[in-house]
DNA sequence: GTGAAAGCGCTAACAG
DNA sequence: CTGTTAGCGCTTTCAC
């Protein structure tokens, strides 16, 4: 255990705690020549003396610390982006994360707040793995938290989400570019964010290009994995469109799969867009998948500015009166790899 | 801001701080009737008290921190699973992770230590996003800690790692009572634990079924990915194969992608076994892949739980003379499902 | 320029 | 049974 102190420091280089502080500190205010700043410095990695957090903490009133509540980023498979993320913003401001992945249950959320509040973090990030409303744990309000991948369901914390609508344009605006006219969509059913906000992109994107929208190339697909795009195939090749945009890489890859049972292949037959950008699947398919990817990276930059920048605000609102806090959109890249042909 | 203080809690509830501070805790062997105890607590729940953890950490001399170096964990596709063990373990232990993500950047390392230590963590793991063997950085030597999913060099640190081995065995054995005699092995050709430690597995149960070990049924491929099963896939089958392993599910993957391609299919003209049990093409492939899966949770798990046990024995020697500590092996589970066919 | 000293909020002897 | 008090290691105001 090195329980060097400052106090041992101090004594050693020969000057006050109070001096060797500000020197150990770089105290840029502390008028001290720089020859005891070096001395001091220089006895303190001498005898490998290290600042202690917890104590320097309470005396200067913060903790440095962010607190990072997920239920599931840290432990999905592809979302852990945004864990980084975060942790990079983090860092550039000298601000450390505290990760709980509380795995969706409220009881180990109720704890992990305790215990982040306790440790008197200095601001909390509340994401899901999936891009969905969540009833923001009571508690939340009064803190200093922003939602990310997530928002609340009154609109009354500031949120952090990716660009559905703007991602779903994305997508089929590029097949409409190819040459595109009719164009499927294996849809998931339930309403979140990603089927209402996609189908809508899709939609705005065919209404810009002139393309009347036509319901039966919707499919629409209780999940939206493997089984489903593997299930939809069939209905897909029967409306007889040349194109098809997946909810996500996983319903591509299903799709991919049933087409290629069938003895028919991606582009030639039918070009396929997917969303997510799972690598695994995406950049492995045969040919690569093209698709829309979640900016995972930027959501937990973003949902970390935003809170050192609400904290920053000591008037630190709980949204203005209405209670309607829009969440900040954040673009989804379009990623071209080789399933779209032109026609 | 709650800054409601113990001292507040004392001023109300009419007791020392000293008696507050032991209902709040509800400390055993301070002896204080349940009465006060009750009025203590009832006092700090309407006063919105909270312990302030920087405080009672310095006080007590202990953080209940522990730090978690991950070179990828927390970012990587599939590995998560290892936080999610060790958080559990930690809480269950009423300690909280303090998560470093590294991407494998050893400047971001070596701060993340700093800022460890600095915040007095009481135990760190290090851990890697593959198994792999590492140089332990610096300086994790003098403190408690464990390596999981990679050990040291010089077997100075304890390590949890996959038993690869076993899992190797317990694939090959799995084909072997379906069986099949001529069974390929698509191996990664760098030396890694896996690629090593697999193999060893394959000519075990190879050797225990009395079958020869025959060199040219193991294809070596540069990586171990979807493009290297996808290009093995000939050189298999020419080998009159009735069963391949897989070096991991992502290579089997790109061997049904071939495989179908020449219109032949699994399990009915060759049976597959992967390795890793990563869901997301496992349990989705056509068929579904049976596999070995990596104890992901568990290393987490273990890891933690080796470290606090290193830290009550204060002996907490660096590792007995020789400096050899093997490693802790952990299991890999088989996972069955439908891709091998009895012959 | 540098030091003394008063906390930060809590715990744990030690008294009573 | 309960209160007093001396720290835990550091920051920071205020004197010198």
């Amino acid at each position: 255990m090195d329980m060097v102190t400052l106090q041992d420091i101090a004594r050693a280089a020969g000057v006050s705690v109070a001096t060797a502080s500000w020197a150990i500190n770089d105290d840029p205010k502390a008028r001290i020549p720089q020859a005891t700043r070096d001395r001091v410095r220089r006895v303190a990695s001498e005898l490998g003396y290290r600042r202690n957090a917890l104590a320097r903490g309470l005396a200067r009133g913060h903790s440095d610390l962010i607190g990072f509540i997920s239920d599931g980023v840290a432990t999905s498979p592809f979302a852990g982006q945004v864990i980084r993320g975060a942790q990079d913003e983090a860092w550039r401001q000298g601000k450390i994360l505290l990760i709980v992945d509380t795995g969706g249950d409220r009881k180990i959320e109720e704890r992990a707040f305790e215990f982040m509040l306790e440790r008197r973090v200095e601001g909390l990030v509340y994401s899901s793995w999936v891009h969905r409303r969540v009833d923001a744990p009571v508690g939340l309000a009064g803190v200093n938290a922003v939602l990310v991948n997530c928002y609340d369901r009154l609109g009354r914390l500031p949120a952090v989400v990716p660009d559905e609508v703007g991602g779903g344009l994305s997508a089929t605006r590029l097949l409409l570019q190819a040459g595109h006219r009719r164009i499927a969509f294996i849809n998931a059913s339930a309403r979140t964010p990603a089927s209402v906000g996609r189908l809508k992109g899709y939609r705005q994107a065919l209404s810009e290009a002139g393309v009347a929208y036509d319901p039966s190339l919707v499919i629409r697909e209780k999940e939206a994995d493997q089984e489903s795009g593997y299930r939809a195939m069939r209905e897909v090749m029967a409306t007889g469109a040349t194109a098809v945009f997946c909810h996500n890489d996983r319903t591509a890859m299903g799709f991919y799969d049933a087409l290629r049972e069938c003895g028919q292949r991606v582009p030639d037959d039918i070009s396929v867009v997917g969303f997510d950008n799972q690598e695994v699947i995406s950049a492995h398919l045969h040919p690569a998948l093209t698709t829309v990817g979640l900016p995972q990276y930027d959501l937990g930059r973003l949902g970390i500015r935003a809170l050192m920048a609400r904290g920053d605000d000591s008037t630190n609102h709980p949204a203005a009166g209405s209670g309607g806090l829009e969440p900040q959109l954040v673009p989804c890249p379009l990623v071209v790899r080789d399933s779209i042909a032109r026609i």
